[in-house]
DNA sequence: TGTACATCAGTGAACGCGCGTTCACTGATGTAC
DNA sequence: TGTACATCAGTGAACGCGCGTTCACTGATGTAC
């Protein structure tokens, strides 16, 4: 019991850290705009005590993109678990992925923000993490029959298109009141539609290659 | 002669902070990061003169997203000139836009780095400023007789992907070669598929809405 | 189990710095006669 | 055209503030014997 007490209260003040920095983030200020002693403030401790578990702010920003790409794995993880028990499910994967932002807000929401926002470090960690999402999608769907007549390059593109289009929803998803017009279709909604028209453009893209190889 | 001399150089004055603030942004860091200090300094007057010009560099960044519009609605223009002249044309849409993305870098940098980042202020006007562009593509959309068994709430969500698809892309097309893989499509080439992507989808549509309207 | 020593998360004070904002001012530009 | 006054973009000094970082420290936790 005397093996762990003081390991385990030092690992309870680092998340505490990572947790106070989302909560200072989700008042509307980006994460570069979070001080360190901000944050010290928000969990308790002195300014000089952050040191004991990060060199610096932007280290702190690295732990975040590492903890909430965890976050965003275990959304596509369930997302697939149910793919594989029904078929043309984009309405049920977008179900389940909007429950999953709304219970993870603050983690979604550093994501949106700071995809292309302050720190350099950050922004490259999370264009890293987005880019390994990429390749793993280019794989699934390089898998699938329905998409056999695309190219090797097509389904990079196509990875990249369905990322990006998820990843741009994001805000509306995290605050469905905000930005919702009241004779529009909801955000989940919308993002199904999307994802419709990307797979059905997807479906029908044969022959269009060869007509603009010339670039 | 002498009746414009002082509200001319004042209008320089105002123009060169406007500049500055970009050109500041262009090393990296945020808007919200650029400090009143660092912008006056850069342009060479004394930092109490700022207030002769804007009231704080909140106010500055809503006068920047004006004018980084003006930029982004003479890129639509020119693009549709183009579009009228020759049929099918996302290759030569894309060329135009691409170009004037890399002549306009610290304008189009600017929208893409603060369309969700730090000032508010900031991110709704450059929001407000995307549904008018939305709003605009959908008219657009809807007059297309090749688009006509769509619906009109297919109108706004397809609008809105082709739009967020661009203000994405944005980022790539500033930096051509930063994340640009040696054996992946050029930025440009790649924006293209998407667009033909989602345009092939909306072409297919039929038939699909009656089968989700349960949501 | 008890004692003597080591570790180290958190303390509290201090530092120099760049920040935004205020203020009375200066002197060139502009206006009235 | 010349003179007397008004305007106002930019000046320069000063302010209080929160910041990141340093340092010697404390005292609870952990280890060796």
């Amino acid at each position: 019991m005397t093996l762990l007490i003081r390991a385990e209260k030092k690992q309870q003040t680092r998340q505490a850290l990572l947790d106070a920095a989302l909560t200072l983030m989700a008042d509307g200020q980006g994460f570069s705009a979070v001080s360190l002693r901000e944050v010290t403030r928000q969990v308790g401790i002195v300014p000089a005590a952050f040191y004991r578990h990060f060199p610096d702010m932007d280290a702190l920003g690295l732990a975040l993109v590492e903890q909430v790409s965890s976050t965003f794995r275990e959304a596509i993880r369930l997302v697939r678990r149910n793919e594989l028990e029904q078929y043309g499910a984009i309405h049920a994967s977008v179900r389940i992925f909007a429950e999953y932002v709304v219970a993870y807000r603050q983690h979604f929401l550093f994501l949106a923000r700071e995809q292309y926002g302050g720190s350099a470090a950050v922004r490259q960690a999370i264009n890293a993490m987005q880019r390994d999402f990429i390749t793993d999608l280019e794989a699934d769907l390089a898998l699938s029959p329905r998409l056999s007549h695309l190219g090797p390059e097509d389904y990079e593109v196509l990875a990249s298109l369905v990322v990006k289009t998820v990843f741009t929803t994001l805000p509306e998803l995290i605050n469905p009141h905000e930005s919702h017009q009241p004779d529009s279709r909801s955000p989940a909604h919308q993002l199904e539609d999307k994802l419709r028209f990307i797979l059905i453009g997807a479906k029908h893209w044969r022959g269009i290659k060869a007509r603009t190889d010339g670039d």
